[in-house]
DNA sequence: GTGAAAGCGCTAACAG
DNA sequence: CTGTTAGCGCTTTCAC
């Protein structure tokens, strides 16, 4: 009963195919329903491991077969509900298929990454789902060593391991930019969270500059935190660089939960949306879609990313990168 | 490369042994650092390990010392915040013990959850998670085989199979009519969510009523929509039941995603809050906190109880129940 | 301090 | 259709 050393309890194969009275691979082929046998033996082994209350040991059959069905899966955060869809979808493809998830969460940290990575391999799992390209050197070392396939999801900019299912990130921020500029925005700022642990955040601000250096512009101003993304941070921001740079005209959120934070702080100061500030997030969130205005954004099919990871992975395809796409949300924040 | 079967690649224990020039056993000492071997030895065999890029097995590591390092985990659900605090805070107490979490999504389905529960057993894990107390006849019997330690989180209103992590859920159902009706609300109404599925909000709400049945009074009228709570949800479900019952003082909502509904439709519809309606949530969440009026709820500790619950389990700890408690956040809606 | 040998519980040929 | 026999890769006594 400590978790730990077997109990009394265990019953074993071996144990099923005694009282049975038949071979040990006899219980294993009616189990796997595999090989053949006949219904009057798969009666008597079925009795056998439901009187014992038999629960096969996956450690042991997957040691004898070399071919886990373990997926791991090391995702950035739990309470980003980006990563949430993804692995709501890898989840769903892997229903059925028999595989299990093995979940770690890095805290956007590399050097975590690879250790969450070095121990899942451990376990040697058929395939191993990351989100992003960037990943450090032994990391990457680790990967290629052919043991797992590997899927690297959300990114698509940049060269990948082996399977990359996403979209373009920068020009997510490229689209976001040319939106403004289109509805004739000029005086833009830029309110964002820590970009050095975000990659794809910094990504997409850089998108989104390069499409205004295109138009020959620059952002007027920028509020960047150091600190995780919140609803909180997204007001605050807002509300330090309007401060600074009170003329601007529109502004540009690192996310969906950051530019809610924004839309409640021009609820409460009474500035008008979007004439006299427009709003600009990323995410297609829920909530973003379901304020008294909805919140201009950028929606990206997170739930399907996951489940084609998965299934890509699982299912023993070619090596290859899929763009899913995404959808500018118009909204009426811009 | 394709996944299954062994690749190549695959470097035994064996083989680090014969390139280091020592026994099995040796190279085994010295990599989980038990048991005694000199520094000399000791460099040998780290030598070869990286040489080879050697990747022990966790799988044939399990199967031989009968203990394994794998967590099973199964929520309803990766959508709601909730669960990922509780993901979260267990995540992080299993940082470090070298434990590694295998996850799996219910979708508030006990079937599906017994399903999930016999096959992570399967795995032998050294603990199993679960949120609620709700199971099957089966799944019960299977997690008292005394296999794994079991922590049922979130709820404690009711007889655990092992440890039990939460708060008197009910009871927050009773504390929150009590607020309303300490304020001077008595035409209340309730809007939610799916309750058959989530039994949980279920209890919650029994509570409610419970406490205004204590004060001569009953629910003026409610909105159940057979469906997962969402934002949307809430804000359609008051929609429905202020045109049925125009002259409510207030509302109790299933949780915050449901209340942050209500309010939008009330900040869009020109509503007074809370003069006009007052509204009351459950969750604490970040976003029903920040809105230009924080919205009235319940705050529940939910990571900690994750981390709780991974601790106790892992430590062998007695069975047990601990309440954490929970927290009434006054807020301004109500 | 170190190696040899015996399993852990199951699957996968291979005979029958 | 079914049983027997080797391992899978590692940990663990138990000698040395």
């Amino acid at each position: 009963m400590d978790g730990r050393g077997k109990t009394a309890a265990t019953v074993t194969l071996a144990e099923v195919a005694a009282a049975a009275g038949v071979g040990e691979s006899t219980v294993s082929r009616v189990l796997r329903n595999h090989g053949s046998f006949s219904a009057k033996t798969r009666d008597r082994v079925m009795e056998a491991v439901n009187r014992l209350g038999y629960v096969p040991n996956m450690i042991a059959g997957t040691l004898a077969s070399a071919g886990s069905r373990l997926v791991g899966i090391v995702v950035p955060s739990f309470s980003n509900i980006v990563f949430a869809d993804v692995l709501r979808g890898a989840s769903q493809a892997m229903e059925g298929s028999g595989h299990q998830a093995v979940i770690g969460v890095s805290d956007y940290d590399p050097a975590r990454e690879e250790e969450l990575i070095a121990s899942m391999l451990s376990w040697r799992p058929a395939a191993i789902l990351l989100a992003g390209l960037e990943h450090t050197e032994r990391a990457r070392a680790m990967l290629t060593g052919g043991g797992a396939r590997v899927a690297e999801m959300l990114d698509i900019d940049g060269p990948g391991l082996d399977l990359v299912v996403g979209f373009a990130t920068a020009e997510t921020g490229r689209a976001s930019a040319r939106h403004l500029l289109a509805r004739g925005y000029r005086r833009i700022g830029y309110v964002g969270h820590d970009l050095t642990r975000d990659t794809r955040a910094a990504k997409r601000l850089a998108g989104f500059e390069a499409a205004l250096a295109d138009a020959g512009l620059a952002l007027t101003d920028r509020d960047i935190a150091p600190v995780p993304s919140s609803v909180e941070v997204g007001r605050d921001g807002l509300d330090r660089l309007l401060a600074r740079a009170p003329d601007l005209d529109a502004v540009y959120f690192s996310n969906d939960d950051m530019a809610v934070g924004g839309y409640f702080l021009c609820l409460s100061r009474g500035i008008a949306i979007p004439d006299r500030l427009a709003l600009f997030g990323y995410n297609g969130l829920d909530v973003a879609r379901l304020t008294p205005q909805p919140i201009a954004t950028i929606r990206t099919p997170r739930v399907r990313i996951g489940e084609l990871a998965a299934q890509l992975a699982l299912s023993g395809a070619p090596a290859q990168t899929v763009d899913v796409g995404f959808e500018v949300i118009e909204g009426a924040t811009a």
